[in-house]
DNA sequence: CCGCCATTGACCAAATGGGTCAACACCCCT
DNA sequence: AGGGGTGTTGACCCATTTGGTCAATGGCGG
């Protein structure tokens, strides 16, 4: 890819990447047309063959893209907080996960889509442990919570599990545009935490 | 449509029900090709044709037929049983659930997309209120349950939500192809069931 | 052997696809 | 003012795909 593109302004970076993640989440590799990203960013097509010389190679870029900020957001920076209680750390995961989601709308959707590509252009540079990098991220974020503050039975991988699945639910059965969309998952995400929390943790830590 | 369709042999209706459904589930109205779904069901482009006038009038079938069977076997048989114990009757409703996913491999994310679908040749016919048929679903469920047997401070539908919630991530983060898999998703949604149940019940009912 | 009807696949005009390229507009530097 | 670099455009190309049609076929019941 052209290299230039970097120089641009972070807004315009930013405005194509939303945009070709939009519409990538929307259709099939195969299927989504060069021409509706540059449309829905106000761009024109030639610009965008500017800066990548393929479609496929947009494509693989915003996936490289799209990983690293949710390994770099979303994941780590949970833990630089240092906050060692389970649901207050997760509190904070999930903030930054809904920070993400206003800040690049498509992403989530787009990293999903990822999953399912079954195109042979693409597939080779694809196709990796996603769930093993979930999982051990998972591990490692359990290794330093204060899990004695659960009561005896508790299987906390396994809280962490339902959480998580619900907040893909949520984002699947929304398209999370507006702040207050955004907010009013949050919302629900965090009633559903805090009734875990009511219910799981020991008397003496509520 | 041609009512003929109807005194096909079931099981060729439900394959082209199904490929349409697949296909409809990928990619967006405008960019699903008749051809990629009569292919898929192995059948000619002209046939599908000659059964519905429309690529429309396909989709609006369909969308009408998903419909129907989500409320028919999803939402109604479960009260059938008869069954009062809140966590017992979802489990046998996540039970139909996952026959459904069996049955109509495509059914889930086919629905679920029409809630996005923005195309004008659709939205005067779809544009629902699915989501109210939901919540008095839900409510007239919980109207149903005994919901004595939850420890004091408990929202039953907040339980409820929860699960589901939970229950649609795992659809979205799955094909959910194969039995395998299929029972895998049941088994997990038991295991966090079983859970909620362990903890959010009164100690005399479990 | 006939008639019926589900089914095909070649066919069409129109639209859309990815990708190119010469030209433009703007800005900085003399 | 003029020149050169750069970000950007939109018209253009042609191969493929599109929704939809239709005459022809094939097989089956009578």
């Amino acid at each position: 890819m052209n290299e230039k593109f970097f120089s641009l302004p972070e807004k315009r970076q930013d405005l194509i990447r939303s945009s070709a993640m939009l519409e990538f989440g929307e259709n099939t590799f195969k299927k989504t047309s060069a021409d509706a990203i540059a449309k829905r960013a106000g761009v024109s097509k030639g610009l965008l063959f500017h800066y990548f010389k393929d479609k496929r190679e947009l494509y693989l870029y915003l996936y490289q893209y799209a990983l690293d900020v949710c390994v770099k957001h979303y994941m780590l920076r949970t833990y630089d907080f240092g906050e060692t209680d389970f649901f207050l750390a997760l509190e904070m995961g999930h903030k930054v996960k809904m920070d993400l989601v206003r800040r690049y709308p498509g992403l989530f959707r787009f990293v999903m889509r990822t999953y399912y590509e079954r195109d042979s252009v693409l597939s080779p540079k694809l196709r990796r442990g996603l769930d093993d990098l979930m999982e051990s991220t998972i591990r490692d974020f359990l290794s330093r919570m204060d899990l004695y503050k659960f009561k005896d039975g508790v299987d906390p991988y396994q809280v962490i599990r339902l959480l998580l699945l619900a907040a893909e639910g949520m984002l699947a059965e929304t398209n999370a545009s507006t702040a207050e969309e955004i907010n009013a998952l949050f919302a629900e995400y965090k009633r559903h935490a805090d009734m875990l929390r009511q219910f799981l943790y020991k008397e003496e830590y509520l």
